[in-house]
DNA sequence: TGCCCGATTAACT
DNA sequence: GTTAATCGGGCAA
């Protein structure tokens, strides 16, 4: 069967659409990009065929003060403003590379900010990078996600629904998987807003979830 | 032009 | 729980 490789892969790194789903299209991204956070949790994530399950997102409007677009277009934040499904990608603290898909329609400036994946393509390829970690903190931060993955300001502005980056779902047996949500983590704006979405119980979020209360935590599915 | 601060991480006490 | 590392964007002067 030497001729397997053909008929079942579109191209070398590329897992099997039955292993992810099917891919995700621009129609996914323009919508409320609070949906769309919620719908990531449980797709694929893949960067030349190394990547994970989503299980933490955060969303962000440029309604909201703590959104880069807040403010209106500058040159960096301007691929929020672009056509949905494409990367937003900035610089932390002058260390760490953050990845953003761009959400809802062209014009409307809103982001999803991945956050943690569940390593499971290319786990050597990530630990390799990640020298000395264990594989629940290969991609448990949106800066330590995006060094485990190869992606850094060179995707910036660049699709997410082709090239590189291969972005699918749900992942089967994700299809109905819980999602909590709560306050976004790392902001001084806007800080009370429940915008940051995760898997429930899942090892691998930056932080767990905070204790069930009747206006924290909401159960979403 | 200068100053402040951040959608973070890792290594401390 | 606390803090250094590190640098570009945004805003005040």
């Amino acid at each position: 069967m030497s001729q397997r490789s053909i008929s079942r892969r579109p191209s070398a790194d590329q897992p099997e659409v039955e292993e992810i789903g099917p891919r995700l299209t621009a129609d996914f991204f323009a919508r409320s990009v609070h949906d769309v956070a919620q719908d990531l949790v449980g797709c694929a994530l893949l960067f030349n065929g190394v990547g994970g399950v989503i299980v933490e997102t955060e969303s962000y409007h440029a309604d909201d003060p703590a959104c880069h677009a807040a403010a209106g277009p500058t040159e960096r934040n301007a691929p929020i403003y672009g056509p949905p499904g494409y990367a937003y990608v900035y610089r932390a603290y002058g260390l760490h590379d953050l990845l953003n898909a761009v959400a809802e329609p062209e014009g409307s400036a809103a982001a999803v900010l991945f956050r943690a994946l569940e390593p499971r393509w290319g786990l050597p390829a990530m630990r390799r990078r990640r020298s000395g970690r264990p594989d629940r903190e290969l991609c448990s931060g949106p800066g330590k996600l995006t060094q485990a993955i190869g992606v850094g300001m060179p995707e910036n502005a660049t699709s997410l629904l082709g090239g590189l980056f291969t972005l699918a779902g749900p992942v089967p047996g994700w299809e109905r998987a819980p999602v909590v949500t709560g306050p976004r983590i790392g902001i001084t704006k806007a800080a009370e807003l429940p915008w940051r979405f995760c898997a429930e119980d899942n090892p691998f979020v930056s932080r767990p979830a905070p204790p069930d209360r009747s206006n924290g935590l909401v159960k979403v599915n």
